[in-house]
DNA sequence: CCTCTTCCCGAAAGCGCTTTCGGTAACTTG
DNA sequence: CAAGTTACCGAAAGCGCTTTCGGGAAGAGG
């Protein structure tokens, strides 16, 4: 490999014409620029980042943080979708990611110092709770970041239309005929769960539909068991529905088995339809009509809005925080239909 | 946050004395450490990683590399159980993980060059292709690597028992009174797919089945529409196999969806074994009965051996290669079932 | 022919940290 | 009390790179 010494050596300029020619300044001639990249070549030279980045104060690193909460972590079917659109937006312009431990030569710190300590340029954090430690750290900092599936005012943020989303659900339920529709919510500590159920209420009452005692029903924090058990207490109801919006495709997953469980089925005694679109309820019998989040939108608009802080601390701009609200958009698939007279 | 200077001049110190200090040297007084270290704690300090692994050579950082092929990065729901295992071993060790791109300031270059620009202690691999590129690439360097998911004579590998798996299944299909068997293989490309095979061959010959033609189909890159099309073949043939075993999850979920298609049932009419046991194959119907590769498993013991060669080189030891087979375990669900006389 | 630009190049300082090598003061030991 | 240890601490070099600033050479202009 060599250094910029050796390269600098075997072609006879300073260390500095070297560094010079390698980073495109104006100020070489284009013979000697030739030279020196060939020589660079030849000896597979390759800058050393940690070298550079003491120097540039840049480390074209950016850091990834997961949400304390979500100890699932990577295996999340749909926050990696938006990781890996991420990875790929930011990789086009020269990123890194970093996934930190918390862990420094076995002395405990918070990812934020973590972060710190490897200088990256900017942090994403995959978070749903607002009310989290490391976010709220993260807000005291002037290290640029953004967040990705929960709304504030005070840093830039990116996640999806989760009312408009709930409208679509609930009146595509409407329009197929159910008057009788339950909500299985995810929990209001988390922003997509409230804004799911606002959107749910916000429905119902512009189609004048009373919402029934017990039609409401908090599953908690998205998994398929308590879906399962959330459509359970759903069917013991004197009048249960004859749909039900799920907030999330997992917890619907659970929510079938259990109709399944009582003896009925979906789409024909109750309609179900979910929320998210991730990628194995085509493959589950039936296949899940559902609101698509659109991860690639989400993991790009995150890039680019972190993009953007960085080049603007870079340039001493004040920084901006922005909001990104994507759309969605409702998948017809077999689990819902109309409803029975 | 401060550097170590501001430290020495806060302190009365000299800078070597505060880096002794915090890396507990044995050669300053604990009336000083203790000093030092509380106005380290203080003033939030925190040392700086770049600076840090360039005058010592270490960076504590673990590449992490998905084969070209693998599109799907951290999508793939099999892939991304082993890594977020590695991340949870690795972490112990305060090791981070980075998942870079190919592009140095827009320049293109291999992920090798570019773990060697960032200085990582390590990589991790995961490939099923033994002729990748990148992975011949690495062979040939002195950079401490493990690769996952294939084998080689050349590295450190850790890959699960595939060929005992593929038995497992053969043999448990056996004992549900199966005779006509077949095989809906993966690439022989891909080191898992070819062991698998041969797995099914040698069981299948210890049974003293013959393999009757067009029971061993290769479809190919273990995609589920890959799976429903090699599914149709074998219902073509003039005689049908009434089990088969499928090389991966998702190439069984098409499978079965191929045989519902024709109007038949699984379990019923003809059984489904895949591999893997990937998240959402308990959620399909049938639930598939699978072999499962212990991902936690793979995960550490990849962790182990990478962290096994990082500090022999530390130590310059000499490179140990080490082949790791994790052991598989047969998951029966919903989708198998005794022949129909 | 002299001055003023323009074009190239290099010396040197600095980024934040580690580590070797000495040196001083205090403490033993015979 | 002299000589030998031991305990602490610091100067300085070095890790590999960037960037400012100044200076020499060559070309332009009068």
């Amino acid at each position: 490999m060599g250094t910029i010494y050796d390269l600098a050596k075997k072609t006879g300029f300073s260390i500095t014409t070297v560094s010079k020619a390698l980073n495109n300044y104006k100020d070489v001639s284009e013979k000697t620029r030739a030279k020196i990249l060939q020589a660079a070549a030849e000896m597979d030279y390759l800058p050393n980042a940690h070298a550079q980045s003491l120097s540039t104060k840049r480390s074209w690193a950016i850091g990834v943080m997961f949400s304390e909460a979500n100890e699932v972590g990577m295996k999340h079917p749909f926050f990696n979708g938006i990781i890996e659109s991420f990875r790929h937006a930011t990789e086009e312009h020269g990123y890194d990611l970093i996934f930190a431990s918390r862990n420094l030569r076995n002395r405990d710190m918070s990812y934020l110092e973590h972060f710190k300590h490897r200088a990256v340029d900017g942090i994403v954090v995959i978070c749903s709770d607002r009310m989290d430690e490391q976010v709220q750290e993260l807000m005291q900092s002037d290290i640029p970041f953004v967040v990705v599936d929960m709304d504030s005012a005070n840093c830039s943020v990116v996640y999806s239309d989760n009312t408009e989303g709930a409208r679509m659900a609930v009146n595509y339920l409407y329009e197929l005929g159910h008057r009788a529709i339950a909500h299985i919510a995810g929990d209001s500590s988390i922003d997509a769960g409230a804004a799911r159920v606002k959107g749910y209420e916000l429905a119902m009452h512009a189609l004048d539909l009373p919402i029934q005692p017990g039609y409401l029903v908090n599953a908690g924090f998205f998994s398929v068991e308590e879906g399962k058990q959330a459509m359970e207490q759903l069917l013991q109801l004197s009048s249960p529905p004859t749909a039900v919006f799920v907030a999330g495709d997992q917890m619907a997953i659970g929510a079938i088995e259990a109709v399944h469980e009582h003896g009925l089925r979906v789409p024909e005694d109750i309609s179900v339809i979910g929320y998210d679109d991730i990628e194995m309820i085509k493959y589950i019998t039936p296949k899940l009509t559902t609101i698509r989040q659109d991860t690639d939108e989400i993991g790009e608009a995150a890039a680019e809005l972190l993009i953007e802080q960085m080049t603007a601390k870079e340039r001493r701009t004040e920084r901006r925080t922005e909001r990104r609200v994507i759309p969605v958009r409702l998948i017809e698939r077999a689990s819902c239909a109309p409803v029975k007279k």
